[in-house]
DNA sequence: TAGACTTTCACGCGGCGTCATGGTCT
DNA sequence: GAGACCATGACGCCGCGTGAAAGTCT
């Protein structure tokens, strides 16, 4: 009887996710993420729903996937259920903590290289900063 | 006698650090980073201090600064000296990766949500994506 | 009725990528 | 003289931010 089904306007998915306004316009634009209802003064009402598919465009996000890729992957048919791409993120999150280690450690040799006067080969001083994207983007 | 000091060509630096040739342009237009010599020819040649500089340029950016505000911190006068900086990178990369195992629990939590049909905060669906810049910030 | 919230344009910017064209040979 | 390498310049794209002008009131 009451009011069941809950949605939230722009301003509120904004708070709780700290994704600007325009960037909520912008992911309609592109196809990312159309909100559930739009009423009839053309606001945007975003369900329970949306706001989870959003939470995982912003994991894809700071996996430095591109707005295009993310669409790709959410849209796709075989891969898809919630939980399999959850599990996929998890496995890329891990590889990229992988490579945030190697980062530490190139940082900590190039301090040590630099008080001990010691010579670092460049392939060691680049170590993690290099071209990362293929190495999560091997899903 | 010999020719002591070493120099990179774009081509060199680009295969060492996996930085295109066209960022290597762009950096030197922006003045981020200008060769030490460049030839009658026109010809950008590297030095060993410049390879050193691209890799804090390297570091900084896989933490999102911007290219201005690695710019400041580069040329800034006061909190310079290489090891000085190093060590506050050391910092930052080991807070990103706090940041990165909250998103890890994030997952798993969404994930377990799923399976059992629990329901999950949105503080919690959001924890570890939402915008970690200031985050790294506080130099 | 004032305030807070919403909308849709139009323009701008950062960080390069992509040709296209032409010179150089570290 | 052919191939690999270098240069400059103009344009384009992505992911939004920044007003501006105007309607709505989940």
């Amino acid at each position: 009887m009451t009011d069941q089904t809950e949605y939230y306007t722009v301003n509120k998915v904004s708070q709780l996710t700290d994704v600007t306004i325009k960037t909520l316009h912008y992911y309609q634009k592109i196809g990312l993420l159309i909100p559930t209802k739009i009423g009839v003064n053309n606001y945007r009402y975003y369900s329970v729903d949306d706001i989870k598919r959003l939470q995982e465009i912003l994991i894809y996000r700071t996996m430095n996937f591109s707005l295009n890729e993310i669409h790709d992957i959410l849209n796709s048919q075989n891969n898809d259920s919630r939980i399999y791409r959850l599990e996929k993120q998890l496995e890329i999150v891990k590889s990229q903590m992988n490579n945030l280690q190697e980062v530490i450690t190139t940082i900590e040799q190039s301090i040590i290289a630099e008080r001990e006067n010691l010579h670092m080969t460049e392939k060691d001083m680049f170590k993690g900063v290099k071209k990362d994207d293929d190495v999560y983007k091997s899903m």
